[in-house]
DNA sequence: AATGCAATGTTATATTGTAACATTCATAAC
DNA sequence: GTTATGAATGTTACAATATAACATTGCATT
């Protein structure tokens, strides 16, 4: 099927396509590096939910992720994918979008940073952000009320530049 | 009930009790002000649900809300509950805690805002804040990228004063 | 080989939220 | 006052999301 399609559509599609592929791979070697530096074991289980989490462009759902795992994995069930969301997510290898219940892959987990997410109401995409400035004003403002900040989320629901 | 309790712990509890039900009383008529000025309906059941989601100091489930309002009201069901909720989120009463899928009263539905908030981890408290250099600033580094904002919520997890 | 712990398998269930259609209620038009 | 209308609520069913609990497997160390 996938020659198939990539013949059919070569001229338009097949750069992106491999574009793609190698962006899941680097962050897929990127995963790997991180997890041998913390210590974690990024098993082929875990590997390939992190591999189609990064498949698509847009969050994923949980359930989303089970229905194509359990096509090539017999054991599948609810556990077996939230419990390597746990491990991806404790890694710093993805995200949750609260205000979706999906999960996204993180592109910046070499370095400690909090989930700033452009949520885009039209077409589905996501971009994260990072803004030292917009982070330390909110640990400010915390701090300012007397709050002990561990985590901190920003979620921003509007129009990407392509939808508007 | 509420006589005996109030009679054991009077000299300590009785003036925080009757603060919470007059700051309660105040959110209602804010609310029914601010129904009236938007021309939409608090009606009784959608006040109900109000009052029941300001007894709490902290986020209230929907389906403890629901428990609560089913020993008062025969056809409670999840819809009931649900479409409460979203009129009064719509009408800006009541926030949603994406991170805990949880219902907040909104102390300042008179004037426009967006849900900013620091949620306690060890006591469940939230307060919600307002600092307009923070809005402003996740406006303008959306802009940057060419992002139309619609809404955003940020939301904070850690201590509060008190828990730390 | 024996032990222990992490990871996964497996089954069941809890929690959260919607869909779809029927009924009731308030309001305005007649 | 009746009637037409749409909003609100009642009612039933189910979808979507997530966790609990215990069994089994696999890997590393002794």
């Amino acid at each position: 099927m996938g020659v198939g399609m990539a013949k059919a559509t070569k001229k338009k599609t097949a750069a992106g396509v491999h574009d793609h592929r190698r962006c899941v791979n680097r962050a897929l070697s990127s995963a790997e590096r991180a997890c041998e530096t913390q210590g974690k074991r990024l098993t082929p289980l875990r590997r390939r939910v992190l591999e189609l989490i990064w498949d698509g462009h847009a969050p994923v759902k949980a359930y989303d992720l089970l229905r194509t795992l359990a096509q090539e994995h017999a054991g599948a069930a609810p556990a077996t994918i939230y419990r390597a969301l746990d491990f991806l997510q404790d890694a710093g290898l993805v995200h949750r979008i609260n205000s979706q219940n999906a999960y996204l892959g993180c592109n910046a987990s070499d370095h400690p940073h909090v989930g700033h997410f452009l949520l885009c109401t039209s077409c589905s995409n996501v971009v994260e952000f990072e803004n030292d400035g917009l982070a330390a004003l909110i640990d400010e403002q915390a701090r300012a009320q007397g709050f002990h900040v561990d985590r901190q989320t920003v979620e921003v629901m509007g129009l990407c530049r392509s939808c508007q």
